[in-house]
RNA sequence: GGCCCCGUAGCUCAGCUGGAUAGAGCAACUGACUUCUAAUCAGUAGGUCGUACGUUCGAAUCGUACCGGGGUCACCA
C-alpha cells in the first residue's frame, strides 16, 4: 500500500489523515456489506488539547456507530485495526466515549519540515477556489469626506478577506460602490460652494445641514484656481452640477489616498451615478415587474414606537416579503425620485450579470436591517441560485484612556485615518482590527495603541518572526545555516522533544486554518493562529535560555542544530505566509 | 413590538457545523536577563459558559421560552 504522504503534492497532514480515516471507513462499509452512503461530513480530525495522549484525534467512530448499529467502542475497535495498518500511523488508541487518538510515525515530522522548506510560500496555499470568481464589495463610504475611524474595520476586513480568497485560488474583484448620485452629493456641492464663497470674503455661517470640518477648504482653493470667480455669475444649475462633479472627484481622491495608506487598493470603483444615467434601474425594475414583484400598495404603519410623521400613502413597492423580508420595500419617494434602495437593487442586479460564483457584501452592523431586502433582491433577480453572503462588521468602540470617546458629527471632530497613521503603522491597525470576529464589537483604545504599542499582539507575532531571523543570521555566521543549503539533505536526529512536536503539530494545522478561515470567511482565525504559533515558539526559545541542549545553535552537534534551525525556519515561513495574507509586513528586526 | 448581533475568569475576548478535564491576553501574585533579541518565558490564582426546559450516548455549541446589553426598524443614505 502506497503512502498517501509520499506523493508530490504539498503536505496537508490533517486533510491527508482525514482521507485515510474515510478510506478506512469505506473499507469497513465493504466488510459489513453496507451499501448505503454514510454521511461523513461531520468527521473531523482535531488536535486534542490538554494532557490527552495523541497527536491528532478523530470523532469518526462516534459518528458512524449508528450506521453500523454498533456501539462507538465496538466500531472504533474495528476502525482502529484498519488504521493501524497505515505506515504513517504509529499508534491508535480508543479512549473516552469513542475517540480515536492517533500518534503518527515520527518520520512524518522530518517530511513536514522538508515540505515547508521546499515550498515555502505555497505551504497553506490551497486551491479552494479553482479560479471561481468572487466579488467583494467593501468600504463604499459616501464620497462626502475623507475616511474616518469608523470605516477602518470594514475596510481592513474586506481587504484581508480578499487577500485570503486570492491566496486560496479565487479570482477576486475588490469593489467600491460610489454613492455619487444621491441627495448627500447636493449637500456636498453646496458646502463646497460655501467654502468657495468664503475664499472670496463671504462671512456667512456654515449652514446647519452642511458638512462640518475644514477638509473642503483646500478643495475650494483648487476650485478657485481652476475657475477663478467665474462660478458666481454662472447659472445656478450649471454651477451646481460642476461643483458637485468637482467635489466628488476630489473626495474620491482623498478616499483613495486613505485606502492606499492602509495598504488597500480596489479593483473597481462602481459609480452609482453612471449606473442611474445608463437606465439600469428601470431595466432592473422591469425584470421584477415581469416576475410580478412590483406593485402599487400601502405599507402598514411601523409597530412599536409611534412615528410622528408617519402617513399612510400609496407607493411603488418591491415584494421582498416573498423572499423572507419583514415588509415590502418602497422604491420611489413621493416626489417621484428613487429611494436609496432602488439603485442598490439595480447595482446587485449588475453584479449578478457579471457572473460571479460568490458575491460578498461587507456592511456595517448598522445596516443589519438592510440585509434581508438585499438578499431578496439577489434571489429575485438571479435566474439560478447564487452564493451571496453579507458580512456584518460590528462597530469599533473608540476609547481614550479606557473611556468611551465621543465623536460628534456636528463639530466634525472625527478621528481621521491619516491622523491615526501619523502615530501608528497600518500594520498595527490591521492586526487590531482583525483580532476579533467580525460580528463582535471591538474596543480600540487610542492611547493604548499610541503609547504602549508593545501591548499589541502584532508585536508579539513579529517578535517571533524577527527572533528567528536573528537566530538564522547568527547560524549563518557559524556556517551552520545558509539560505542556499539543500534542506532536503538536512541531517536530522529523527527524533523531536515533546515541545518541538507540539510546534510541528501546530505547523501541520496551518493549511487547515486557511481552509476554515476561507470557508467561514473569517480572517480573524489567522490572527489567533499566528499568536498561538508565536507563543509556542517563544516558549521553546526560552527553554534554550535555561538549558543549553535546547538551543537552536549547538556548535558541537551540527545535526541536531540543523534540525532545530529547520524547525525555526519553518515557523518563520508560516508566520510570514500568515501575516502576508492579513496584509501585514513581517519584520526582520524589532528596533 | 418585529428583525439582527452579543451574554464564557475581575476586564477584553477565543472556542459555537454537538464530543474527552471549557482556553488565551490584560489586571493580581511568585520567579527567570553574564543570552540564539526579556517587546520574552515559567508558575500561582481566578468559572452555576445569562436562566430554564427540550433534543441524545454526550450541549458553552443545536431548538424553544425567558432575562440582560447593543444595533436597526424612514420617502435618510
Amino acid at each position: 500500500m502506497k503512502s498517501v504522504f509520499k506523493g508530490e503534492h504539498d503536505l496537508d497532514i490533517i486533510d491527508d489523515l482525514r482521507k485515510i480515516v474515510i478510506d478506512s471507513i469505506n473499507q469497513l462499509v465493504k466488510e459489513h456489506k453496507k451499501s448505503e452512503l454514510l454521511n461523513l461530513e461531520s468527521i473531523v480530525i482535531e488536535i486534542p488539547k490538554g494532557s490527552i495522549r495523541g497527536d491528532y484525534s478523530t470523532n469518526a467512530a462516534m459518528i458512524i456507530a449508528k450506521d453500523f448499529s454498533l456501539s462507538p467502542k465496538d466500531i472504533g475497535e474495528e476502525l482502529k485495526n484498519i488504521l493501524m495498518r497505515s505506515k504513517l500511523i504509529d499508534t491508535v488508541s480508543l479512549e473516552g466515549p469513542g475517540f480515536l487518538n492517533i500518534i503518527l510515525n515520527e518520520s512524518i515530522w522530518t517530511q513536514l519540515l522538508s515540505n515547508i522548506l521546499l515550498i515555502t510560500t505555497r505551504y497553506g496555499k490551497l486551491d479552494l477556489g479553482q479560479k471561481r470568481k468572487v466579488n467583494v464589495e467593501f468600504v463604499s463610504a459616501n464620497p462626502t469626506g475623507p475616511l474616518h475611524i469608523g470605516h477602518v474595520r470594514g475596510a481592513i476586513f474586506g481587504d484581508a478577506l480578499s487577500r485570503l480568497l486570492e491566496y486560496t485560488g479565487f479570482i477576486v474583484t475588490k469593489e467600491y460602490y460610489v454613492n455619487d448620485g444621491g441627495a448627500q452629493i447636493d449637500v456636498l456641492g453646496r458646502t463646497l460652494y460655501h467654502r468657495y464663497l468664503e475664499l472670496q470674503g463671504d462671512t456667512a455661517d456654515l449652514p446647519d445641514e452642511a458638512y462640518p470640518g475644514d477638509y473642503l477648504v483646500p478643495v475650494a482653493t483648487a476650485l478657485y484656481e481652476k475657475y477663478g470667480d467665474s462660478l458666481i455669475t454662472m447659472g445656478v444649475e450649471e454651477r451646481h452640477a460642476l461643483v458637485c462633479d468637482f467635489a466628488i472627484l476630489e473626495m474620491m481622491q482623498l478616499i483613495k489616498n486613505d485606502l492606499k495608506s492602509l495598504g488597500i487598493s480596489m479593483d473597481n470603483y462602481f459609480s452609482e451615478k453612471m449606473m442611474i444615467d445608463s437606465g439600469q434601474i428601470d431595466r432592473a425594475i422591469r425584470i421584477l415587474e415581469k416576475k410580478n414583484l412590483i406593485y402599487q400598495g400601502v405599507l402598514e404603519a411601523p409597530k412599536g414606537k409611534l412615528q410622528e410623521d408617519w402617513k399612510s400613502r400609496e407607493q411603488i413597492l418591491f415584494k421582498s416579503t416573498q423572499f423572507g423580508d419583514d415588509m415590502d420595500r418602497p422604491i420611489k419617494k413621493s416626489d417621484g425620485s428613487w429611494t436609496y434602495f432602488a439603485p442598490d437593487l439595480a447595482y446587485h442586479g449588475d453584479k449578478l450579470k457579471r457572473k460571479y460564483d460568490l458575491i460578498v457584501d461587507v456592511l456595517g452592523a448598522d445596516h443589519s436591517g438592510y440585509v434581508k431586502r438585499i438578499e431578496a433582491v439577489v434571489k429575485a433577480l438571479s435566474s439560478s441560485p447564487v452564493d451571496f453572503k453579507v458580512k456584518l462588521i460590528q462597530l469599533v468602540r473608540l476609547l481614550k484612556n479606557k473611556k468611551p470617546l465621543k465623536m460628534s458629527k456636528r463639530s466634525g471632530d472625527y478621528i481621521m485615518i491619516d491622523d491615526l497613521l501619523k502615530d501608528v503603522s497600518s500594520d498595527v491597525i490591521r492586526f487590531v482590527m482583525l483580532s476579533r470576529k467580525n460580528d463582535v464589537p471591538l474596543d480600540f483604545d487610542v492611547d493604548l495603541i499610541l503609547d504602549k504599542s508593545k501591548d499589541n499582539p502584532v508585536f508579539y507575532v513579529n517578535y517571533a518572526h524577527a527572533r528567528i531571523h536573528s537566530i538564522l543570521s547568527k547560524a549563518s555566521q557559524s556556517g551552520l545555516w545558509s539560505e542556499a543549503m539543500n534542506k532536503l539533505e538536512m541531517g536530522t536526529t529523527g527524533s523531536f522533544n515533546s515541545q518541538e512536536i507540539m510546534i510541528l503539530i501546530k505547523l501541520s494545522e496551518w493549511p487547515n486554518i486557511i481552509r476554515q478561515a476561507t470557508r467561514y470567511q473569517e480572517p480573524h482565525r489567522i490572527s489567533y493562529y499566528l499568536y498561538e504559533l508565536s507563543s509556542l515558539f517563544h516558549s521553546l526559545y526560552q527553554s534554550g535560555e535555561k538549558d543549553d541542549p535546547y538551543k537552536f545553535i549547538i556548535l558541537e552537534n551540527k545535526v541536531l542544530s540543523l534540525q532545530r534551525l529547520c524547525l525555526a525556519k519553518s515557523i518563520q515561513i508560516v508566520i510570514k505566509n500568515g501575516l502576508q495574507v492579513l496584509g501585514i509586513v513581517p519584520l526582520k528586526e524589532m528596533y
